[in-house]
DNA sequence: TTTACAATTCGATAAGTTTCAAATTGATTA
DNA sequence: TAATCAATTTGAAACTTATCGAATTGTAAA
């Protein structure tokens, strides 16, 4: 993976609000998997202090890093965390504080 | 780990400069334990492509979120790696995404 | 087809970040 | 002690980001 690559993920996850968006999806698209249910961001935008203009571009800039894909649900939006780029995060740092 | 905490680290992994800086101690730690030598930041500075002032402010940033340790040794500077906080971090990402 | 609601886009503002030049501090060496 | 060199601090400019209100778009329900 490029350090350009790395940076931008790193810093999508670096901000407060974007980084509990995050994990807010990660922990849904982990009860989902159970129960069948779907993340619903409507349900976040709720449950976050912030506006539906901020969340949307919030999602922009996760999508754009590769983090999290979301998908139109009719009215509503969906998302899921891509595991496979955490865990490129993951693995990169791993080996780099060996 | 808090959120705050996570936030914190993140954000000073997210610059592409201060990552390299990082990655670069990482590396330089890893050498100096077999070879005995040490990391000095003026080594750095020279291989950067960025002056003083700026190496100065990064590595504060990542002092202040625990990433790093760094140590006077006469009239220069050495730094090491807190391999602790990037392990808890590592820990942290990998609950959250299981 | 009108209404209602989720989400996005746009434009603006406030706040934060990166970087540097100049001045300063701390420590070594001539 | 004076000169030198590494590193830090300060102050400022340029750039980026977070957030919001208003307007818009897309979809579903009345």
């Amino acid at each position: 993976m490029s350090i350009f690559r790395l940076t931008k993920i790193l810093k999508a996850l670096s901000n407060q609000t974007r980084l509990e968006l995050y994990l807010q999806i990660a922990r849904q698209s982990e009860a989902d998997f159970e129960t069948g249910c779907e993340c619903f961001i409507t349900d976040i935008v709720g449950s976050l202090n912030i506006g539906a203009p901020t969340v949307s571009h919030h999602l922009k800039e996760l999508s754009n890093a590769d983090l999290i894909s979301t998908e139109r649900r009719g009215k509503f939006l969906t998302a899921t965390i891509n595991k496979k780029t955490i865990e490129e995060v993951i693995k990169v740092l791993s080996e780099n504080i060996k």
